[in-house]
DNA sequence: CCCTTTCGAGAACGATCGGTCAAGAATCGT
DNA sequence: ACGATTCTTGACCGATCGTTCTCGAAAGGG
């Protein structure tokens, strides 16, 4: 056949989807790719195609990696509204210690390339409505359980964390002070008393 | 004397400032711009300097223009729980009605530029700053007039409804879905009742 | 062994990037 | 009307962009 892979097509992919997140899609070059990965340009381009689909491939990575993650959490048998508060909170918390000023890698996506690109809108747009619908059912089992009063909406609550969300990794992008990420977090969650 | 310009300088950075604001600062092209404000090149550079600096008067048109806006709505003499519950409102029908998917040029630029940016950082901490602060002084003097539970924390809740604003405009240049967006503002209003 | 495939390093591709320059055209004060 | 000055126009700059290609070396399977 022929020689073996000297690199790991794994780590080269999240190596490029680090460097994504902090940088952004136009502001990263596959010189710095090049760079950074350690791997061949050749090599990137035999097997990623080309910047836009590496993007892509990257993106859909970071969803594998976090979306999951969340809906589990939020799925977990037990009390429900202790998971979205744990849940939101940690968003906070992650925004608030991100020093390196990465926010959410899909939320940066949203932001710079979702208005002309459409399959990174598509792809946004499936994390998101994950993780809308993932708080949703949540607060829906809440209030099932008695955890929530009846007259609440859990999908009006659902969609009001999911937006405090986006906001939250937003602002932890420029200025991660911590008290403002906190205060917001803690606020919004007085809503679910 | 000499010849005077034949184009209106604020009428370009106007329009510079459009541009930006649609697309973002690296997927605009110098010849994009030439091409959308109608001038030429060299005038261009005469009259801006370049284009990072074009953009950051760019930004700083768009903070002056909006900025004040909203604090003078916010101060004005009256009831003001009021003035905040219609600009959170304002702030959420804009984003579901941009059809344009151009969110706030502030927000953007915190997620594309600030993170390696730090003049594009100052001043967006700035509009941020002074939205938040606007925000307090308003539901300060709220719970001053009555209108809110002595009980309730401004600061804090200006926070949210400050990083909820974040997340509207987010939200909207993706995918301005009106209900989301809406529920969403709605239900953090309803902190202030 | 040989053949094939993939590797790394780098040259080279045309296109486009941000930015400059050299004219000619137009407008002022005199 | 004239000269001084500053505009517009469009060609032009080197650098960098994403992408492809060449090349010799290295590592499998027959």
């Amino acid at each position: 056949m022929a020689r073996t892979k000297e690199f790991d097509p794994d780590a080269a992919l999240q190596s490029a989807l680090e460097l994504f997140w902090r940088r952004g899609y136009e502001a990263t070059s596959m010189a710095d790719l090049v760079d950074h990965l350690g791997i061949a340009r050749a090599s990137l381009y035999a097997t990623f195609g080309s910047k836009h689909e590496l993007y892509l491939k990257a993106l859909e990575r970071y969803g594998e990696q976090s979306d999951p993650r969340i809906a589990e959490e939020l799925s977990a048998p037990g009390p429900a509204l202790p998971a979205v508060r744990a849940v939101v909170r940690r968003f906070a918390e992650e925004s608030a210690c991100d020093e390196l000023r990465r926010g959410c890698f899909v939320t940066n996506t949203a932001v710079e390339l979702a208005p002309h690109d459409t399959a990174a809108a598509r792809r946004v747009e499936k994390s998101w409505h994950e993780l809308e619908s993932a708080l949703t059912s949540a607060l829906t089992r809440a209030r099932a359980q008695g955890e929530l009063p009846e007259e609440r909406d859990p999908v009006a609550l659902a969609r009001m964390l999911f937006v405090l969300l986006q906001g939250l990794r937003v602002v932890g992008r420029t200025n991660p002070e911590p008290g403002r990420l906190r205060d917001a977090a803690s606020q919004a969650l007085a809503l679910l008393d």
